[in-house]
DNA sequence: ATAGGGTTAG
């Protein structure tokens, strides 16, 4: 039995209610009165906090709200707490109330009340409360700093987290890691990766160490551009801290290495982690998926059927992808309905864009379309996306334009389709379809996105726009490419008409000697590099005919290997050849 | 006896 005293019974709800057990402490709350102790603002505090950091948000809530309607005020204390709660539930009007009380309550310049509410607001989408929470209030602490980051990156604010960062940091604000982690994984999340990897270092040399969330949260920015250095630097670091130990870091690594094109060691990584969860096997079953290694792919999700590791959704989305990629229609097809019946999942949109793909490339593109009517929702951009895809490959007019229809109707801005259907035209010579689309694009005022490759050459991360001068070595990869564009027409080496026009921007006659960014980078990589060296390229489109050719043949003239990731998948240029075995 | 902030896979 506790003390008759109020602190006694409130340190027992504190208790009860920190470790979940919310019945508990309403119990606790109804004996303390019945044994005629009153409870006071710390008692009731301590049941909203608690039952807040155990996960228990909404008996949180109820808790504030009980307190509140029982007579007492909350104070900064509990309202802080339960704006956490409501944050975690996304009740945004609960949130709403609980400003206005705070507003009414005077404790809108409390610290933990702003960030609070700058938290709340940003878990529920609020982007634009955020940022006026925020002005109206005086503080800038470091939690504050944190939230706002934090609030911002999830409503895609990227440039505004950056701008109060920075304000955060000229003002003299002591950030902490939390901080950097922050503002690093808001870039990162919102495709600002270059400015991620300078943040990092940035970080380093304000004397802030990164901890083991700081590196998962960096290495999606060395994976998407490709940096295998700074990404080994990150092990290498993540090694002597003792971070390995950690699932998050080691799925992340995994991740790194299969997107820098180092599938072996991410392997590496994968077999030495001491604890692996759903995550880190979807990760690299998936970077055998990206590297067409289909086979490898399959035995490491048997080898998790045999250890009986529940595979989840996105596990079955690698595993059709890795059929997909390798052409292993049936397989596919197999695991398809083995994920339905054997493990109760029912196909998300992700699978069906993954089956579509995969009978869209093995040329069935009317079973891809009976897939697509079969569905029991209404299938999205990236399923029709893909169906075009296909018919682009296999020259199916019929579908493309079923396709095309519903993608005008779906997703008008993207430029892309109109690219593709143009092509498809073009492909079969149906200029009039090719003029009708392309009118219609510039009716709209769309561009084709720009192509842009990332090579990373000693250390430094190099970014190559199509037709753009800008790139100080500018003139060396100009001839250099004039060389080898030479070299490649005395051995006999032509480009594919087909895939001259798979690009409208060749057409135009502004752009006509606009060479593609891959191009670049390799000519870059070149003549900067020593002879022999692998180069790595990303490439932010799916490569060419014409380059996919270009980049064998000077795999073979220049005696080197040469890896591009492109949107879609691992190409492995060596000897004239390329792992994807001109699948894809 | 009670308070606010950051992370991995397609």
């Amino acid at each position: 039995m506790p003390e008759k005293s109020v602190v006694g019974w409130s340190a027992l709800i504190a208790g009860f209610s920190a470790r979940g057990d919310a019945e508990a402490a309403w119990g606790l709350l109804d004996r303390m009165r019945s044994a005629g102790v009153e409870p006071n603002v710390i008692t009731w505090n301590g049941l909203v906090s608690g039952l807040n950091r155990s996960g228990r948000a909404l008996d949180a809530v109820t808790a504030l709200v009980r307190m509140h309607s029982e007579g007492f005020s909350p104070d900064a204390t509990g309202v802080s707490c339960a704006l956490s709660a409501v944050g975690d539930v996304k009740e945004v009007s609960v949130g709403e109330q609980v400003h206005a009380y705070v507003l009414k309550a005077g404790c809108r310049q409390d610290a933990c009340v702003v960030t609070a509410l700058i938290d709340m607001y940003g878990k529920c989408g609020r982007a634009d409360e955020i940022s006026r929470v925020f002005h109206e209030s005086s503080h800038m602490d470091v939690a504050s700093c944190n939230a706002l980051v934090a609030g911002l990156s999830r409503n895609a604010q990227v440039s505004e987290a950056l701008l109060l960062f920075r304000e955060f940091v000229s003002r003299g604000v002591e950030l902490n890691v939390v901080s950097w982690t922050s503002i690093v994984a808001c870039c990162v999340q919102n495709g600002k990766d270059l400015e991620a990897v300078d943040l990092f270092r940035k970080m380093q040399s304000e004397g802030i160490e990164p901890n083991a969330v700081t590196i998962p949260c960096v290495l999606p920015a060395f994976a998407n551009v490709a940096a295998l250095m700074h990404g080994r630097a990150a092990h290498c670091f993540s090694v002597r801290k003792g971070f390995l130990r950690d699932v998050y870091v080691g799925s992340a690594l995994v991740d790194m290495y299969a997107k820098c094109g180092k599938v072996g060691d991410a392997r590496t990584i994968f077999d030495a982690m001491p604890c692996k969860n759903v995550v880190s096997w979807n990760a690299m079953i998936g970077g055998y998926a990206m590297h067409g290694e289909a086979a490898n792919a399959v035995q490491l999700f048997r080898l998790m059927q045999s250890l009986k590791l529940k595979p989840d959704l996105v596990t079955f989305t690698c595993v059709l992808g890795a059929c997909g990629q390798a052409g292993l229609t049936e397989e596919g097809r197999r695991y398809f309905n083995e994920m339905q019946q054997a493990h109760g999942i029912s196909p998300s949109m992700e699978h069906y864009a993954c089956m579509v793909t995969l009978l869209g490339r093995a040329g069935k593109l009317q079973e891809a379309y009976d897939l697509i009517n079969e569905m029991p929702f209404e299938p999205d951009g990236c399923i029709w996306g893909s169906l075009l895809g296909s018919c682009r490959v296999y020259g199916n007019v019929h579908l493309a334009e079923v396709a095309a229809e519903k993608l005008f109707e779906l997703e008008p801005e993207n430029a892309g389709n109109y690219v593709l259907l143009s092509n498809i035209y073009a492909s079969k010579k149906m200029w009039d379809g090719v003029n009708r689309v392309r009118d219609e694009m510039k009716n709209m005022g769309l561009t084709k996105e720009k192509g842009c490759s990332w090579i990373e050459i000693k250390n430094k991360v190099h970014m190559l726009l199509a037709g753009d001068n800008s790139h100080p070595m500018m003139a060396a990869i100009t001839e250099k490419l004039n060389q080898l564009t030479v070299e490649m027409s005395r051995l006999g080496f032509a480009p594919s008409t087909d895939f001259v026009l798979h690009d409208v921007e060749e057409q135009e006659k502004d752009n006509i000697l606009a060479v593609h960014s891959e191009k670049l980078a390799v000519a870059l990589g070149l003549i900067s590099t020593s002879p022999g060296t692998t180069l790595r390229v990303i490439k932010n489109l799916r490569i060419c005919g014409d380059c996919h050719e270009a980049m064998k043949f000077i795999s073979c003239f220049e005696g080197r290997e040469i890896s591009v990731r492109d949107t879609n998948r691992f190409h492995h240029f060596k000897d004239g050849k390329c792992s994807c075995g001109d699948y894809w």
